[in-house]
DNA sequence: AGCACGCCGACT
DNA sequence: GTCGGCGTGCTC
């Protein structure tokens, strides 16, 4: 029998007599072992130690202390001798309710990752280092002693200080003490010895932010369809009843006032709200939008700095904060009494985690909301096939919000097809019917929006004569080029390489730079359109905080005409005077090595024609391809969502991939291509032995080079398992992995339902 | 993860 | 004989 099995298995019968009943804590750790650990409650520590704070107690033969979660306290017939007691209380407030901590052991098995590690990833750094506050040393006269003040035997200087302490009214610290009666801090001290002054070390907050509350806006009047989505979701609200609720509504539908107006019910009952929104769209926008129409409210972002962070989860514990808006994390906010949660544009890839825990927020708002009987609210233009096809077996319900407001048509969009265009318009980014509707635009005194999923200038640079590449030395893709510092930059692991002049190969000087980023559209635009202003937003212009306010600015007051950007302006922007978007190359996502190839383009072309025909003045939407027949360019075109996944889910059951079937994907990387390959081959060796044993049907694609085959200098390859069976395949997964030991030189992880297949 | 234990080879 | 190499296994 294994040591550990002697905590948890009965005692043997001659012990059954020697049993004592016992205060238990059980401890997680974030590192070492994973399985958790029992210790003994000392009576003093009794009061504070509670399930959800961190404790540290005595570990190994050592008896080093070592810090860990306690996950539950409870009484136990335990032998005497065999527990440990808790050394220390870390936390003085509890840092995960009773749902948090079911929701993080729910994690660990369904990620397949330490429990440890997800309740590390749960609680913000900045709580469990307390930022911004710092302990106190507080002092104060107990009653015994001002009672025989007068007769007590002093040394001068301590009794004045006792006497003015005494006659405050209020705490003092040691050193304000000093400063009030004119000493220094040796006679305190004494005071302190003798027991005379009573004690009190407190941690307290020196942040201070603005929380004003700021005038509420009053609510919009909802249109017929707006009314009936929030109908279905207060009823859930009102019964304090858990439902998934996926609200389905074309771009400019009004979804946002909708969840203003749900949320109003959930604050009216005294709960709280939590709004999830993708990274990129936390935009001023967005948080104006909350700000204007709620008195309080917690936006977290991510450039909060750690004083601020911890002082924002503390507002949102008090449960003073009706409603917290924030990006994926934010479902973890501690919110006493959750009333609902809703994740805004649920299709969107950000909620899902790319390092561990690799949890996705949908996932974990389902399992939340669930367990604290709150309604979920999802919302997208183009929802998930995920969530789509729950809505097919009933475990969603679908809302439908097929009409924008106002009665505002959704705008035309049409296909600009380049393999007939491109001849006639020579060098150039833009076709000549998208040159011509530019200028319409300008005569009419519209703005305009111009995607391109690439930043840069150049995406690749080829040698002419001996046709070299530029490649990245560490992850062999090619180098983009970037005008402004003239540099060749790696967007995967951005190594930057002065730009050739020549052909490093060949020495042939007339090296030329390919391919279109929006840099270089920039420039063709300023060429084409002199006098006009345009905008550029990328993640290169948008490096600096408060960049984003400041562009989406000049766009909004009409400064600029034209903005250029990557998908970070395909979503959320609500500008009236849009009249005019433009979709430079609807393919660039069209042929990835991904099943979800296909639902990407769809749903970015979908997105970004609805920036535009959100005022009295219509819009259109001009898409340059080279494939208008692929069937998302077309579904995107005809706005017809049901059509793209009337389509594209029978695909996805035949060739067994999510949603129809459960994924799970290993990545293995290393030095060198082949110790990752052997790795992932064993392991699905191991996994098909493990797949009889459980009776699991299981489908292994790989292992093969990952499409991102070399990144910062590491082979990887990949391997992909599918089963119908979600469950008895995590069961597999999990049973090769515990017993698994990769070699020192191969790094592996386990990825649970992917989205990111690079 | 750390830390002790233990079983081998190179040294005072 | 002992010092220390790091492989193995345990930690409530």
């Amino acid at each position: 029998m294994k040591q550990q099995d002697l905590f948890n298995t009965a005692p043997a019968p001659w012990e059954v007599d020697d049993l004592v009943s016992h205060v238990v804590a059980k401890i997680v750790f974030s590192t070492g072992p994973q399985q958790p650990f029992d210790y003994l409650v000392p009576e003093n520590l009794a009061p504070v130690a509670v399930a959800g704070r961190r404790m540290r107690v005595p570990f190994g033969r050592g008896d080093r202390l070592v810090q860990g979660y306690c996950v539950e306290v409870g009484a136990k017939q335990v032998l005497p001798n065999k527990l440990k007691s808790i050394h220390e209380v870390v936390d003085d407030v509890t840092l995960l309710s009773r749902t948090m901590l079911g929701l993080t052991r729910w994690m660990a098995e369904y990620y397949l990752c330490p429990w440890g590690q997800v309740l590390e990833a749960v609680v913000p750094a900045a709580v469990r280092g307390n930022a911004g506050t710092r302990e106190v040393t507080l002092l104060t006269v107990p009653r015994e002693t001002a009672m025989q003040l007068a007769t007590l035997k002093l040394p001068p200087k301590q009794h004045a200080a006792l006497t003015i302490l005494a006659a405050a009214g209020k705490a003092f610290t040691p050193p304000e003490l000093a400063q009030a009666a004119g000493c220094t801090l040796a006679p305190i001290m004494a005071l302190r010895k003798k027991k005379l002054v009573h004690v009190e070390v407190r941690r307290v907050s020196f942040a201070h932010f603005d929380d004003t509350p700021a005038e509420a806006e009053p609510s919009k009047q909802l249109n017929e369809d707006q009314a009936a989505a929030l109908k279905t979701i207060l009823h859930a609200v009102d019964e304090e009843r858990h439902q998934t609720v996926l609200l389905h509504g074309v771009t400019g539908s009004g979804k946002t006032e909708v969840y203003l107006q749900a949320i109003d019910r959930v604050v009216a009952a005294g709960k709280q709200a939590i709004v999830l929104v993708p990274e990129i769209s936390l935009t001023p926008q967005t948080k104006q939008r909350f700000r204007a129409r709620f008195s309080q409210i917690a936006l977290l972002h991510s450039h909060m700095n750690d004083v601020e962070r911890h002082w924002q989860w503390k507002r949102i514990a008090s449960g003073h904060i009706p409603v917290v808006v924030g990006a994926r994390s934010a479902i973890f906010a501690p919110t006493p009494r959750l009333g609902m949660i809703i994740l805004d544009e649920e299709h969107d890839s950000s909620f899902k985690q790319d390092s561990s825990p690799r949890y996705h927020a949908r996932d974990v708002a389902a399992w939340r909301a669930e367990s604290e009987n709150a309604p979920l609210i999802l919302g997208s233009a183009t929802p998930s096939l995920e969530s789509w096809r729950q809505t097919q077996t009933g475990a969603i319900t679908l809302v439908s919000m097929p009409r924008r407001v106002n009665n505002y048509p959704l705008p035309d969009v049409k296909t600009v097809d380049l393999r007939v265009d491109r001849k006639s318009i020579g060098r150039g980014a833009i076709s000549r019917p998208l040159y011509q509707a530019m200028r319409r635009t300008i005569e009419e005194d519209g703005q305009m929006i111009l995607l391109l999923n690439r930043r840069g200038y150049a995406t690749h640079i080829q040698c002419p004569a001996c046709g070299e590449k530029v490649v990245c030395p560490e992850c062999e893709i090619a180098l983009t080029h970037h005008l402004a510092d003239n540099m060749a930059i790696c967007h995967y692991c951005d190594y930057r390489q002065a730009a050739p002049k020549s052909c490093p190969s060949c020495g042939f000087t007339g090296i030329h730079f390919f391919g279109y980023g929006t840099q270089k559209l920039e420039a063709e635009v300023k060429a084409r359109f002199p006098g006009v202003e345009c905008l550029r937003m990328d993640s290169d212009t948008m490096k600096k905080p408060g960049s984003h306010e400041a562009a989406l600015e000049r766009f909004r007051c009409g400064d600029a005409k034209i903005l250029v950007g990557t998908q970070m302006i395909a979503k959320g922007l609500d500008f009236p005077n849009v009249t005019l978007v433009g979709v430079i190359n609807a393919d660039t996502a069209l042929h990835f090595p991904d099943v979800r190839a296909g639902e990407r383009t769809f749903q970015l072309i979908t997105q970004v024609a609805g920036r535009t025909g959100r005022g009295h003045k219509g819009g259109q939407v001009l898409v340059q391809t080279l494939s208008p027949d692929h069937p998302a360019i077309e579904a995107a075109a005809r706005h017809d969502y049901t059509l793209f996944a009337g389509r594209e889910l029978p695909f996805r059951e035949k060739f067994l991939f999510s949603p129809f079937a459960k994924m799970v994907r290993l990545v293995a990387r290393g030095e060198t291509a082949a110790a990752p390959e052997a790795f992932l081959d064993e392991f699905a060796k191991q996994l098909q032995k493990v797949a009889i044993q459980l009776e699991l049907e299981l489908h292994l694609q790989g292992p093969a080079a990952a499409p991102i085959e070399k990144l910062r200098g590491q082979y990887r390859f990949h391997l992909l398992l599918k089963s119908l069976d979600g469950e008895k395949l995590r069961k597999a997964v999990q049973m090769v992995a515990v017993k698994t030991k990769s070699p020192d030189e191969v790094i592996w992880t386990i990825d649970v339902d992917p989205v990111d297949m690079m």
